[in-house]
DNA sequence: CGTCTAAAAGACACCGGTGTCAAAAGCAAG
DNA sequence: CTTGCTTTTGACACCGGTGTCTTTTAGACG
């Protein structure tokens, strides 16, 4: 392998060789790299064609050094939707776009019983700046107690308001829960099934109590045989499909707690002979590929993933990125999540 | 914001903290850390013990900077199955795991003009030892050359041969298209349409040369109108399947160039009341989570993403993994994908 | 025109490691 | 006990930037 370390065939300029061409010390090129104020607007402009004749690109690692604090920030998911990750992690690019910093991306195994080992051997290693954490990671406290033990900034991202605004963001998936179920109860909906996301995360949670309260609110309450408990895995759809569709007087509508489980009820649906919509409504939540994908296509709430990684990167870094990304404080870290109706809803047979 | 870097409280300590403890030199400390063979097994236990007492993790910025050389690998992308990337990436960190080397990710805009300039600004900026390409940008060759220039290591990775084996990693996806083919004529099928990638991917290029070689085999030919143009996305897959199920004789299978378009196709199948697989067989490629979703689930042809994440690694930097990922010469970049036959084949009509 | 002050620029150490080369230590042979 | 060699260790410069403090310069004022 050539020891090229960049460069037409040479190598990269370093601040010496500006400030030799621009005639001034390196310590006034750094002044200019760094936009201080201090500096004439004379110099400054000399000092910046030079770096544009040579191409000069400040080496990060010994910037990183010299600052005693590099330009990281990690990016720890063990999210199974990889849609997910990747829209988030696309949000927090934006964010960082015209910043000096860069993004580490890191699974992490929450099954793994080494895995605080794991990310602290990582944050040790890379010491970013922050790390931002995603579902359902970010309700692991130890981990959070982790990056504090650190001093690594850190943000967790989850559908429920966790901790203050400053290490949080989320969204409003309860309410929008709550307001998807009201639509199929304004259809006409009086039998409604739930099928559950994996115990112990919060999300699923969330999600059950916004089915529950909607419910309430109309007077309706949830047939113990209309649940079902699941993991968030298609398998889990098939089998809650399984369960309430064999039912003597099976719901006529069914909440899953994401779009992989309402998928598998769909499928058993098919199976059975069940039309979608005609006989059986179906609401799934992620707005996943998948939801566009299957046919009837799958009404579903979105989650502003995007813009949440937006706002996680403003919250962990504002201070690196500018004046524009500053949050006004006593903003809400929760971003509007919102129900998407497509052809998996109807009215109940028998009521068109 | 807190100033800490790190540490329990405290400031993280330093190779001259070690050395000092050790009563040593911080030369010798560093030959320790980096495996040197110059050194007395004495001495180096005595290093080892204070550098576990300490809690020492050598700075990776200081060791980077005096290299002068990072240990950074990027991973540029653009593929709109984000659960590609995600495995691909999995795999990549499977192979540099014990190694000090760490991952960057960054996602391209191929349809911004800016794209070369994005990417040089971004290889520049980070100067990673290596960048890993995924499709389609790896088929772009000024995106290699580019690398090239910056004296950046790279490895395409794609479903042809696209180089040599020091660039390239690839998989046998025409031949697997091949056998999918012959498996459908097996059955019994004669009348075979095909969906098309979009123009200028060599992957498409690759999959719709494995379709026609197996149909010419078998003495068939793809008639003009079983053919439809796509370009990899769900709303093609419906297009395709408008037109290649309206015919008076439409065909008694489809291989779709990828499962989102082959989930459009089954979409329109099962809005015409056309029985998937009783009455029209379909077959995907990428066995994307899509391809177990939908119903029935779909035969497609796999390709060992994760496995030419390892490969890819390993190609760019062997020489940081240690012996065990030394690729053999003259070994084949070509890794083997798996034709996966789900629910969505069956013999046609009539031919039970 | 000299003095004072603030702004601008520079000198030099330093961040935490590695490379180079010379010095010290260990050991066999004379 | 030297000598001569190899192995081990250390001193010191250096990687490419920034922080601190000092010096120089420019402008305001009497």
């Amino acid at each position: 392998m050539a020891a090229r370390t960049g460069g037409q065939g040479g190598k990269q300029p370093t601040i010496n060789d500006v400030a030799a061409l621009a005639g001034v010390s390196k310590k006034t090129v750094s002044r200019v790299i760094n936009r201080s104020e201090f500096i004439s607007e004379k110099t400054r402009l000399a000092v910046q064609k030079a770096i544009e004749t040579l191409g000069f690109v400040p080496n990060p690692q010994a910037r990183a050094l010299a600052f005693r604090r590099n330009f990281l920030i990690a990016l720890l998911h063990d999210n199974p939707n990889a849609q997910t990750v990747l829209n988030f992690q696309q949000g927090v690019l934006d964010a960082i776009k015209d910043s000096d910093l860069a993004l580490l991306v890191r699974p992490v195994d929450r099954g793994s019983d080494k895995m605080l080992d794991d990310v602290r051997t990582f944050l040790e290693k890379q010491r970013p700046i922050g790390a931002m954490l995603l579902p359902p990671i970010s309700e692991n406290d130890e981990l959070a107690r982790l990056c504090e033990d650190l001093g690594v900034r850190y943000v967790r991202v989850g559908s429920a308001l966790l901790d203050d605004a400053k290490h949080c963001v989320s969204s409003n998936d309860r309410e929008v829960v709550g307001e998807a179920v009201r639509r199929l109860i304004a259809l006409g909906h009086r039998r409604i099934g739930f099928v559950r996301g994996p115990a112990g995360f919060r999300s699923a949670a969330e999600r059950e109590k916004g089915f529950r309260e909607a419910l309430a609110e109309a007077g309706l309450r949830l047939a113990d045989e209309h649940y079902a408990p699941g993991n968030y895995r298609y398998t889990a759809g098939i089998e809650a499909g399984e369960k309430l569709l064999s039912l003597a007087e099976p719901p006529t509508a069914i909440f899953c707690s994401n779009d992989e489980m309402a998928a598998g009820v769909m499928s058993v649906a098919h199976g059975k002979g069940i039309a979608v919509p005609g006989q059986l409504s179906i609401i799934g939540f992620d707005d996943s590929p998948t939801a566009t994908h299957i046919w009837p296509t799958l009404s579903t709430v979105r989650w502003p993933i995007r813009e949440m990684g937006v706002r996680a990167a403003r919250t962990l870094v504002a201070d690196f990125l500018g004046p524009s990304a500053r949050i006004p404080d006593g903003e809400s870290p929760v971003l509007a999540s919102t129900f998407v109706e497509r052809q998996s809803v109807a009215p109940p047979a028998g009521k068109a």
